[in-house]
DNA sequence: CAATGCAGTTAGCGGTTGCTAACTATACTA
DNA sequence: TAGTATAGTTAGCAACCGCTAACTGCATTG
């Protein structure tokens, strides 16, 4: 029930066009992934029925609170992990292409303590 | 041709016994990852085939050059990143899970960039 | 109005990686 | 020697997740 990695992936994607698209589709997620259209096609339907998107008769896709929850959430790993790196001396590229990947396999402790440390590292 | 992640883990893990046990079985490493026999056998097949380990013919598994160079480059980073979250206030038990799945999924770069923060970190 | 194009779906393929069931082969043991 | 335990393999299932081919349905356009 809990979403797999790359329903993570999609339902990011989601959150991040919603923020500068307002109107999203499937074909701009696919757009944005790389991805084939039935590849898309299935991924939505699953979100779908998990309860975490809405997608209204023209195709148009909504984020559910559930949706935004997670959305956010790992929006957020995301924004520090990357921030992390660059600050770490990571180029720009690298840095969000691994934050991509590890905002999905760290626990939220780790998170945590990244966070917290980025925090007190940013007020100095 | 390159490995997979899991391929990885089962390189990784074979590393570590050898270093501790001497005599390493796939049997042994199905243990240690609590994976099933078939599991182990096929991924064995898979390294051995790929040229990172020799099986001998009592079923004993030893490295090849290349399997070492990809298994200590794995386990240099498991150390690193385990040793980072803990530095950071992550319970070890969470700093060596999170490490685990880590050090599979962040470039050179990152990992440079990481190593030489500690590096400077610890001597403080 | 017919043709074209765009979005989405369905059907099915292929690779990865876990599993169980059932087999072989070897070795210890009663 | 017959029985049992251990290690490994083979066959095949299931889930995940990418893909192409081919379809539907709708809208725009010549």
């Amino acid at each position: 029930m809990a979403l797999q990695e790359s329903g993570q992936m999609y339902l990011e994607t989601i959150h991040i066009l919603l923020q500068k698209n307002k109107k999203v589709r499937a074909i701009d997620v696919g757009a944005h992934l790389g991805y084939s259209k039935p590849s898309v096609s299935r991924a939505v339907g699953i979100l779908k029925s998990n309860g975490y998107i809405v997608v209204d008769s023209d195709g148009y896709i909504t984020m559910t609170v559930k949706g935004e929850e997670v959305a956010s959430k790992l929006y957020e790993r995301h924004t520090v992990l990357s921030c992390m790196l660059t600050a770490l001396g990571v180029s720009e590229k690298i840095a969000i292409e691994d934050a991509c990947r590890m905002e999905h396999v760290i626990s939220d402790e780790t998170f945590d303590a990244i966070k917290k440390h980025m925090i007190i590292y940013t007020k100095l």
